[in-house]
RNA sequence: GCCCGGGUGGCGAAAUGGCAGACGCAAGGGACUUAAAAUCCCUUGACCGAAAGGUCGUGCGGGUUCGAGUCCCGCCCCGGGCACCA
């Protein structure tokens, strides 16, 4: 052993000992005290930076910790590898997706195995290998034939630059969440995944979750935006030329039903099924298509502005409002979206869009709701009355309260069977096809004779062809390749053509949590008996920025596989723990950012392990504050956590002689002066409150300065061969435990401290240290003295004082007498262990 | 607009209603050294004071309490999510 802690000698040897003793390899059968403890996995992009670390570096130490108190730890590790950078790099560099991406994932993997990272590798997925994807299809399937995956024309977000189509979800505030290209809006045939018929219980189910963040499940629910209303049928006006509507009236959905008697007009979407019809041969035609139009032309960005100011124009027609009898004007306006119905009441003066629409079109506006003060007169408004209060001029319900007249008039519309009391979702269908090569081929067939038929099982996986061009063209890559294209339909034998089509990423990452269980099984999808013994996972830690997205569609998956009875679970994450991003100031601008390529701002670890090894990274990356929130990284900080470790290494350098000769030394409370008292007392208080920290919210950063505060109280103690048996022993327990509590932060050190100190067997099979409570015993406390809240002075009293004893002393006390001098003392309380605080007046 | 988080030294931050600023970074001073690095020791919220000590201080304004960074009410600011969703 030498004074200079050597992380660039021990580092890579134990990381090859973890390896060759296979300490992470789980086995699946021993299910007694399992944990699975699962990171979302990476895509592989090329380089791991440190902000990437965070995630793995936690879960490593999650993995570590709940391994030293005796779980059976699952941890395996995969990657995310179909998706759009890999084929964009080939398009420019021509090299072909699957290559780099299987060399990405070395590089990876290598920078995982550096930080000291450990996985069961033997159960490692790669969503893009035949292996995988073929299960992938396979559920394809499972959805199709339960009507679960459907193929329509509809209005889908369309990235012109990717040239592709995007998922709502992947659409942030109108640009593409790939390459920020303005979005529009294309009519296109496309895949999609029922997911709406989830909604209720995906929404319901968050309550279940109870080891999620409230931020999560928060977004979930606003993303599924559940809304109670009603939904009203309004008579269509027959028109006058005689011709017959397709439909005879026009349906809205409304939140306030209790307004509607001061609906004045209708507005229905430009998208609206019947609207062309509608119009056809009526002098408003030729506006009312001219609107349609424009209106299409319009990007997501354009319509979802706040300044774009409202337009319509009137349809020729009228529908009767079922509650007043009264018919209104039908419009066509951009602002209403094809969300409930398509078509919406207006009610001018209780909403606040509605009056403004109403005021551009000098439409007529009828009050039907009256403040609590009887004050609202439509000429002396200017805004919208959006408050509540009792129904006027509403027929029946006149002066019934809305909040009431809600439940009242949905009732009257059912009763007469124009409306029912309905529940409209937010949330739309999962857009799943993509037109580009990199991703698992959807395995459909098309027969002239049969139709849309699913790839039989046995033909499982439909490959990926190597033979095609990578150009974007808004068509898929594949329809380039004759050999993938032809084939013979799974039913009947014709010659028949492939579903050209691939399916987006998430798709591959809904699932992989269950296929971990067994990676390399060719025979099914999914290990029934496996997934039900290990999941739901234990911990599942990743980004924030997944919190809708992956983790809703993961949790959509893991309802459907139930439902298809292959698992008896149906939530896949009993604790989700989301990581804050790590940001640095970017070189081009001195703005703060999320760690990227792009903003110049990203930390290699590969440097920083080699000038301060990985422990340090390791530490730092814990250290740097509450891991749920956003961090800084800061370069000259790190260096504060290479000297901690340098620090513990120097100290068992220099009393190694006196460590190894009381290796048989046990505490014992009895036996101990003063000194060692207060260190083995300030040992226990750590255990306790490091393992407090690490159980609840995974405070590592509270932990670490808990383990500091512990060297600096050991520093403190002055030990030499002449100390007393007690004081060596637990100097040396002291010693031990620093080495075992920082070991899932900075194992390579632990490891190596560890052998040193005379131990065999790693220090992954040393237990996680227990509090001696006895140890925590103190004879005499201090307590703050205050004088009406202020602190004027401390007192030592003995443990076991009581109360009245402890007031006696606080009075008699020189500061408090000098505090109170020409004061009557009115109360005294005292807060056991804490303060006295003398009220006087 | 609605729904979540936040706002504490020069910086990252800590604090079951109980001594605000633990722990670390940075900075300053000192010891060791020919020197540097490393290490060790000291100082470091603001203001007043020679010192002892005192006053103020957790975004702002109120309140509850013996006692408020923490609880309640009303604002301001920052971050995130949703949003012409009827």
């Amino acid at each position: 052993m030498n004074e200079k802690y050597p992380f660039s000698e021990i580092e890579p040897r134990w990381q090859a000992c973890w390896n060759e003793h296979s300490a992470f390899k789980t086995d699946l059968s021993d299910i007694a005290q399992k944990y699975y403890c699962l990171m979302m996995f990476p895509y592989p992009s090329g380089k791991l930076h440190v902000g990437h670390g965070r995630n793995y570096i936690i879960g490593d130490a999650v993995v570590r910790y709940k391994k030293m108190h005796g779980f059976n730890v699952l941890s395996p590790m995969g990657w995310d590898a179909f998706g759009l950078p890999a084929e964009n790099a080939a398009i420019k560099t021509g090299t072909p997706p699957r290559e780099s991406t299987l060399k990405n994932i070395a590089v990876m993997k290598e920078q995982l195995a550096a930080w000291g990272c450990c996985y069961d590798w033997d159960k490692e997925v790669t969503s893009c290998e035949p292996e995988y994807y073929k299960w992938t299809q396979w559920l394809f399937i499972q959805l199709f034939n339960r009507g679960l995956a459907y193929k329509k024309k509809s209005n889908v977000n369309w990235c012109p630059s990717c040239a592709t189509v995007l998922a709502n979800e992947q659409v942030v505030e109108g640009l593409c969440d790939r390459c920020d290209s303005v979005v529009v809006q294309k009519a296109l045939e496309q895949w999609f995944f029922k997911i709406t018929d989830y909604a209720q219980r995906l929404l319901d189910d968050i309550d279940k979750l109870e080891g999620w963040p409230e931020r999560v499940k928060t977004m979930q629910r606003n993303w599924i935006g559940r809304s109670e209303g009603t939904e009203v049928d309004f008579a269509l006006v027959p028109r006058d030329d005689g011709a017959l509507d397709k439909s005879d009236k026009v349906s809205c959905f409304t939140t306030r039903v209790d307004t509607i008697c001061g609906c004045t007009y209708m507005v229905l979407a430009p998208e609206y099924a019947h609207l062309k019809e509608m119009v056809a041969g009526l002098p408003q035609e030729k506006e009312v298509l001219q609107f349609i139009a424009d209106s299409a032309k319009l990007t997501n960005l354009d319509r979802e502005s706040d300044v774009l100011e409202k337009k319509g124009v009137f349809t020729g027609r009228y529908a009767i409002n079922p509650f007043t009898g009264e018919p209104v004007p039908l419009w066509v306006g951009d602002y209403v979206l094809m969300y409930g119905t398509g078509a919406v009441m207006a009610v001018p003066a209780h909403d606040t869009r509605d009056w403004a629409f109403a005021k551009k079109y000098n439409l007529p506006i009828k009050l039907s709701i009256q403040n609590p003060e009887r004050s609202l007169v439509l000429t002396e408004m200017d805004s919208a009355y959006t408050g509540d209060g009792m129904c006027s001029d509403s027929g029946i319900f006149t002066g019934l309260p809305n909040r009431d007249a809600i439940d009242a008039m949905t009732k009257h519309a059912d009763t007469h069977g124009f409306g029912k009391g309905t529940i409209n979702f937010r949330l739309r269908d999962w857009l799943i096809s993509r037109q580009r090569y990199w991703g698992a081929p959807i395995p459909i067939v098309y027969c002239d004779r049969c139709g849309m038929v699913p790839v039989n099982d046995e033909d499982l996986p439909v490959l990926l062809p190597t033979d095609v061009e990578f150009k974007p063209t808004g068509e898929s890559p594949l329809k380039g390749s004759n050999a993938f294209m032809n084939c013979s339909c799974p039913k009947c034998g014709d010659p028949a053509r492939r579903e050209s089509d691939t399916m987006d990423t998430f798709v591959d990452s809904s699932w992989y949590f269950l296929r971990y269980l067994n990676a390399r099984d060719g025979s099914q999808a999914i290990d029934t008996a496996a997934c039900n013994n290990w999941l739901p996972v234990d911990q599942y830690i990743g980004g924030i920025e997944h919190a809708i997205l992956h983790l809703l569609y993961a949790r959509f998956f893991t309802k459907v596989i139930h439902d298809l009875g292959l698992i008896s679970f149906d939530e896949p994450f009993n604790r989700l723990f989301t990581q804050g991003m790590i940001c640095k100031k970017s070189d081009f601008d001195g703005k703060l950012y999320k760690m990227s390529k792009s903003k110049g701002n990203v930390v290699s670890p590969n440097e920083l392990i080699e000038n301060y090894g990985a422990d340090t990274v390791r530490l730092y990356t814990l250290f740097i504050g509450p891991p749920e929130k956003e961090a800084e990284w800061n370069d000259s900080a790190v260096e504060g956590s290479f000297r901690f470790l340098a620090r513990i290494w120097r100290r068992v350098w220099q009393h190694r002689d006196l460590l190894l000769a009381s290796k048989t030394l046990v505490p014992d409370l009895g036996k101990m002066e003063k000194p060692e008292r207060d260190l083995y007392r300030k040992l226990n208080e750590s255990v306790q409150k490091i393992t407090h920290d690490l159980d609840g919210a995974f405070h590592f950063h509270t932990a670490i300065s808990t383990i500091m505060e512990l060297m600096n109280a050991i520093d403190e103690t002055k030990l030499d061969e002449n100390s007393s048996d007690q004081a060596k022993a637990v100097f040396r327990d002291a010693i031990e435990k620093v080495i075992v509590l920082i070991s899932p932060f900075a194992p390579h050190i632990a490891e190596e401290l560890w052998k040193e100190l005379g131990h065999t067997g790693g220090i992954l099979s040393a237990k996680w240290p227990e509090t001696v409570e006895a140890a925590l015993h103190r004879d005499k406390i201090q307590m703050a003295l205050q004088v009406n809240g202020k602190v004027r002075g401390q007192i030592t009293v003995p443990s076991a004082a009581t109360k009245e004893e402890i007031e006696k002393l606080a009075v008699t006390d020189e500061a408090v007498i000098k505090w109170t001098e020409g004061k009557t003392i009115k109360k005294i309380i005292v807060v056991p262990g804490r303060l006295v605080n003398v009220a006087a007046g």
